[in-house]
DNA sequence: TAGTGCTTACGT
DNA sequence: CGTAAGCACTAC
């Protein structure tokens, strides 16, 4: 008898083995759940191999039965089941866990994968009003209501349109309604025999090169989709998304999770008479089954999702798109770290569909993958309408006093807008009021106890907060060095430009949008709907500000402190700068409008800031590309960072040492160890820690080397006290 | 990771 | 002598 073999939701690197239930079926196929006693829990794996007993490292009198099998028919198709596989080898995860997130949370927790079928009500064949005396008010209005849907309405939502289902029973009793089972309803199911809803756009010759090149494509085909902000990518992607629907298949789109708004979804709505899924962050978990059922069976046939929208199932693909390709959204920051955009070229050579990355300013990654000629790389180059590019401004702030961060350049160019009736957006990324509180005394700032980090002052309410940490306290009177009463704020944020803006323009409405002033329900609505109507106004914000939101009205875009990234210790610091830098200015001026776009810099000669602003991000790209191939950094070379943190001082670094001695010798040729190192910010929610880098020019030899050190951390003696995670294809912190 | 069982520290 | 906290260990 065969035994079944398991990947089981736990961190540990490795399958376990289980005799076949008792009762039931003992030749399930690999991609099925199975419940099984683990430890003295109950967990369902999922059945990956059967093999004989004598294959099995266990000895066999610590086998235990499995309690049953949960599918008949596996419940990740072979499709996603491989691609799941291939991720977890690739991002040196534990294959239990990797499966267990590509399902929805309910199939995670051993739910049917079949549509729950709901009671809906209807009223019946020759019911009527008049059926009812005139007086009985409730029972009319509810009958009313069941006309109103001859499909059938449930409970909850007759409740929603304000009937009473308690009377239900008695319209049941009179024979005026009637109940039936039924699945839920996909939204929008009246499928059509046209698919589209409104005429399409026509296309410049540019967009039409793309949407052409995508309707000639026979099976795989990856798409570098570089346009400028305001070029008609949305365009693009719904006319290829209109080829794959005539053809009866299916689009996955994915979005960067800040880009998933209403307003993106309505766009396809508005287009396509076909069910059209949103998979945010926002519905339960009941939903999200329903819309990855749906997707399966092929009746939705448009789905738009962040992240982990990859693993939806798809019944007849026909494309995956990835929207803004180069955000760093699409990489996930904890556990199974996958890169989305990574998984989506993976998954479409292996559907054989066509796979289309979009962005105005791609990653460099995908850019190298473009000129090396595993991309294609198609341009739009030109702007929708007459719209013109906005002008860059290098604005030299160097031995000039600054009023919390403005200078009176930018100031009197701020007026200038204002006067002439416009709105102005001013971007800096940092939130609060200052980056620090210092004693104006001794110098000292005051510090976060857990982080080795300033806590951030706040004034709205007024507190200390660490943003790396989470702690908050109140603002201490005195400095804890040398007493002074003389603690200051240091440096500006967001909550303090705002303030310094109202006092140079006390007439004019000033809006901030950050994660502090955005918390209550619908704030961001309310703010935008307010700058919608177009009175001279003031918006100051963080990277809210720079994603997703159109601003017809503004037409200048200040960057207050454009240097930030600049000399950061990350590689990719000037990558994403730049990107972020045209992300804001995208902002500004829109046909009518030209706009302008002023960046405070004290480095303002800096070679590869006037090559962004002045030649445009290809250049620009091009000369990070060299750059980096110079350094042999990604992508010319391929990296995975080790981080270790515990909870004393030097325990992840010896750790990591340890590593690397014990492993050296066993590495395989140009794979290199570089590190450890403590990290750029040692102490962090009061855990010290450190990292190493792993780089290597070839991705195969690297895996290798990541296989061996995962499994010697798993043995290695100090990995109780010490937590460590591998990171393949890091993007941030180094 | 999650659950358990053993050792140690500390207060009464 | 009790309880709480810390940690080592295991999972088929």
């Amino acid at each position: 008898m065969l035994i079944f073999r398991l990947a089981i939701p736990s961190p540990l690197h490795r399958l376990f083995d289980y005799r076949p239930p008792v009762y039931g079926a003992v030749d399930a196929a690999p991609g099925c759940r199975v419940r099984v006693p683990f430890g003295n829990r109950e967990v369902i794996g999922i059945l990956v191999d059967r093999v004989a007993e004598t294959e099995s490292d266990c000895p066999p009198d610590k086998l235990k039965a499995a309690l049953e099998v949960l599918d008949e028919i596996p419940v990740l198709c072979d499709e996603l089941y491989q691609l799941t596989c291939w991720a977890a080898r690739y991002y040196q995860h534990p294959l239990g866990d990797a499966l267990q997130q590509a399902l929805p949370v309910l199939l995670r927790q051993g739910q049917s994968d079949r549509f729950q079928h709901q009671t809906l009500w209807r009223a019946s064949q020759d019911a009527s009003l008049s059926q009812l005396a005139s007086n009985a008010h409730r029972q009319r209005e509810l009958l009313q209501l069941l006309l109103e849907h001859p499909q059938g309405i449930s409970t909850d939502a007759l409740k929603a349109e304000g009937g009473d289902p308690k009377l239900l029973r008695t319209l049941e009793s009179k024979g005026l309604a009637a109940s039936m089972e039924k699945r839920p309803q996909l939204p929008h199911a009246d499928e059509q025999e046209q698919v589209l809803r409104e005429a399409p756009l026509t296309l410049n010759n540019e967009q039409g090169a793309v949407v052409s090149r995508l309707q000639q494509a026979n099976g795989f085909l990856p798409l570098l989709l570089e346009g400028v902000t305001g070029s008609g990518k949305t365009e693009v992607y719904l006319q290829a998304i209109q080829h794959v629907l005539e053809q009866g298949k299916q689009a996955l789109v994915l979005v960067p999770e800040i880009g998933l708004t209403p307003q993106t979804t309505a766009r396809f709505k508005a287009r396509f008479n076909v069910p059209v899924l949103a998979l945010h962050s926002g519905m339960t978990d009941r939903q999200r089954l329903d819309a990855w059922l749906w997707a399966r069976e092929g009746s939705a046939r448009i789905l738009i999702g962040t992240r982990s929208a990859i693993f939806t199932p798809l019944k007849h693909p026909g494309i995956i798109i990835v929207d803004e390709e180069h955000d760093g959204s699409f990489k996930q920051q904890d556990g199974f770290r996958y890169h989305a955009r990574d998984l989506a070229v993976y998954r479409a050579r292996q559907l054989n569909v066509p796979v289309l990355l979009g962005s105005a300013t791609p990653s460099l990654e995908s850019l190298q993958n473009a000129l090396s000629g595993r991309f294609e790389h198609l341009r739009l180059t030109q702007r929708a309408g007459n719209a013109r590019p906005p002008k860059f401004e290098l604005m030299d702030i160097k031995q000039q006093t600054l009023d919390a961060g403005l200078s009176s350049g930018l100031l009197a160019r701020i007026h200038q807008h204002l006067r002439q009736g416009t709105q102005v957006l001013i971007f800096l990324n940092r939130r609060g009021f200052s980056p620090a509180l210092v004693c104006h005394d001794c110098g000292t700032p005051v510090d976060c106890t857990r982080c080795d980090a300033r806590m951030t002052l706040h004034r709205q309410p007024p507190h200390l907060h660490c943003h790396h940490c989470d702690r908050q306290t109140p603002i201490p009177r005195r400095c804890s060095q040398c007493g002074s009463d003389q603690l200051r704020p240091a440096g500006s944020g967001t909550e303090r430009i705002e303030d310094r803006l109202q006092v140079h323009f006390p007439d004019v409405p000033i809006h901030r949008v950050d994660r502090d002033s955005t918390q209550r329900k619908n704030a961001l609505e309310r703010i935008m709907t307010e700058v919608h109507k177009g009175e001279p106004c003031i918006l100051v914000g963080t990277q809210m500000l720079a994603k997703g939101h159109h601003f017809p009205k503004v037409t200048l875009v200040a960057i207050l402190d454009a240097d930030a990234g600049l000399f950061s210790a990350d590689f990719r610091g000037m990558e994403k700068t730049a990107q972020l830098t045209l992300q804001v200015a995208g902002r500004a001026g829109r046909a009518d409008h030209p706009g302008e776009v002023v960046l405070q810099t004290m480095q303002a000669d800096h070679p590869m800031l006037n090559t962004l602003v002045h030649a445009g991000y290809e250049p620009f790209a091009r000369e990070e590309l060299r750059l980096r191939q110079g350094g042999h950094l990604p992508p010319f070379s391929h990296h995975a960072l080790i981080r270790a943190e515990a909870n004393r001082q030097g325990l992840a670094e010896n750790f990591l040492l340890s590593l690397r001695e014990w492993g050296q010798q066993y590495l395989p040729e140009h794979v290199h160890c570089i590190g450890p190192f403590p990290a750029l910010m040692e102490k962090r929610a009061g855990l010290f820690r450190a990292q190493m880098l792993i780089q290597a020019g070839q991705r195969k030899p690297l895996h290798q080397a990541l296989a061996l050190l995962v499994s010697m951390m798993q043995e290695h003696p100090e990995a109780r006290r010490v937590r460590w995670t591998l990171d393949v294809d890091p993007i941030d912190s180094y």
